[in-house]
DNA sequence: AGCCATGCACCG
DNA sequence: CGGTGCATGGCT
């Protein structure tokens, strides 16, 4: 392997590191260029940073074994504004407060040219000070028979206007996952979500599943961030509904403000490894419709009422709170496992004690068992394995799969969660390394960890900066990491 | 049979 | 009178 490769119409010889070939300037319009995210800036340096130095990501490239068509089909519509942007100089943020990460994106994950185009591109719905683009790239090892990584980049400004619904949802997710944040789940808003000054119904059992678990009606108060490191503090609670709970999260007002969100948009929640919760909104796209529409026909019959039931009645008294809470799901799969993060339950139970950490994700893992998954939705997220129908050989996926409403695992529950998807993207076990770029963070040294969800995470350190990938098994991350040029 | 969107009574 | 908790009823 030692004859020269193309990506993108340009030549590698092993050894190279090049990621964007030099052409003609980029016809990005300037107006496009103003408004700079930060975030963008950063990895703008990222790019040089594993151009110059990332002998790492050199290694790979020699190694590499990929699909030139393919490649070439998806990226080279972009390698004008790619090659461009990426050796724009940008000035490093100085004092850039959040966390922000390289776009992790590959083509497989973009739904095709068009989207891979726009994808990246900074999501601002309404009149929210939104970006209006972003770049990205990311570092993947490819694997096969043997693994062969791959230097791949992905980088985007387009116009906002221009970007489509279903583009943006997509970068949003990748937004997020950028971030290091793995998509719990979506929910489109109903009008009483949003007229209800910001009192957002969360479908039980995504509520139990991934949400601090609830000992009274009062519930607690979860901080949260959105992308743009704007904070929000809501309360999560619950509401004892017949002899079940109907949760709450109220106090997302302001963030349906910042997002400009109406009925009908989706509100998007993720969490990052750390626990805390990430949020953002997006509008609705096609996807989002397919499953029930949010709208619902108030039968004009108004409700007979026939019990003022004395009003507040029992009001919190019950605490009928039967810890059972996961009884639904099957077996609650063997997380034993207790991951290097914070500790779950504790006493966050106290109630205004204001909690202000979800407990960490369950651990979606595969869930060989099949037990079927019992209840819709929540079998979803952890039943739906990363992968497709593993059959006995173990099968990398190296590619995540592309959100697309016929793929179950991006489609939006029945019972569970009417008009709610939820993605199974969370920390994909794809063997893609994602740019893992913190502001406070010394650089990880590059090794393999088991981390949460059972999964093994490889470490990469390339030129300081961190990526990291996941993988179902020891030796997948190994291997990668080996391939990388670094040494488990 | 459970879930959830919503109307509405009640509380402050 | 607005916000909040609850109960009802439509819908899987």
């Amino acid at each position: 392997m030692s004859q020269p490769m193309e990506i993108a119409g340009q030549s590698f010889l092993p050894g190279q590191a090049t990621i964007a070939a030099p052409s003609p300037q980029p016809q990005i319009p300037q107006a496009c260029l103003a408004p700079v995210d930060p975030s963008a800036a950063v990895f703008a340096s990222d790019i040089d940073a594993q151009r110059q130095a990332a002998p790492a990501v050199a290694a790979a490239l020699a190694a590499t074994q990929l699909n030139h068509q393919q490649l070439q089909q998806h990226v080279q519509p972009q390698q004008q504004q790619l090659t461009s942007s990426a050796s724009q100089p940008v000035p490093a943020p100085s004092g850039a407060p959040t966390t922000t990460a390289a776009l992790p994106i590959t083509h497989e994950l973009l739904g095709g040219p068009l989207a891979a185009l726009q994808l990246g591109l900074g999501l601002g719905l309404g009149p929210g000070p939104g970006r209006t683009f972003e770049q990205g790239a990311a570092v993947a090892v490819r694997g096969g028979g043997q693994s062969a990584p791959y230097l791949h980049k992905a980088l985007v400004p387009a116009p906002m206007d221009t970007l489509d619904p279903e583009a943006a949802a997509v970068a949003l997710t990748a937004r997020m996952t950028a971030t290091g944040a793995s998509v719990i789940f979506e929910k489109a808003l109903t009008a009483s979500d949003v007229s209800g000054g910001g009192r957002v119904v969360v479908p039980k059992s995504v509520a139990e599943q991934y949400f601090p678990r609830l000992d009274q009606p009062s519930g607690v108060t979860i901080s949260a961030t959105d992308l743009d490191g704007r904070s929000y503090t809501f309360k999560w609670r619950f509401w004892v509904n017949n002899s079940s709970r109907m949760y709450l999260l109220e106090g997302a007002g302001e963030l349906h403000r910042n997002y400009g969100l109406e009925v009908g948009d989706v509100m998007v929640f993720a969490q990052k490894p750390d626990g805390s919760l990430v949020v953002a909104g997006r509008v609705a796209v096609k996807s989002d419709m397919l499953k029930k529409t949010p709208a619902k026909r108030p039968a004009a019959a108004s409700a007979a009422s026939g019990g003022s039931s004395g009003g507040g009645g029992g009001g919190g008294g019950q605490t009928s709170r039967s810890r059972d809470s996961r009884g639904a799901r099957g077996p609650a799969l063997r997380i034993q496992q207790q991951p290097p993060m914070a500790v779950p339950s504790a006493a966050a139970a106290a109630e205004g004690a204001a909690a202000v950490l979800p407990p960490p994700p369950p651990p979606p893992v595969a869930a060989a068992a099949g037990a079927a998954a019992g209840t819709t939705a929540t079998g979803t997220a952890a039943a739906a394995d990363s992968n497709p129908p593993s059959r006995g050989r173990k099968r990398k996926t190296f590619f995540p799969p592309t959100p697309n409403a016929a793929d179950p695992r991006f489609r939006a529950h029945g019972d569970d969660g009417a008009s709610m998807a939820i993605l199974d993207m969370e920390a994909p076990s794809d063997g893609i390394f994602r740019a893992v770029v913190t502001q406070h963070l010394v650089p990880v040294p590059s090794g393999v960890t088991l981390a949460r969800n059972n999964r093994w995470t490889a470490t990469l350190d390339v030129a300081g900066e961190t990526y990291q990938a996941f993988f179902d098994t020891r030796d997948d991350a190994v291997e990668a990491l080996t391939a990388a040029g670094a040494s488990p």
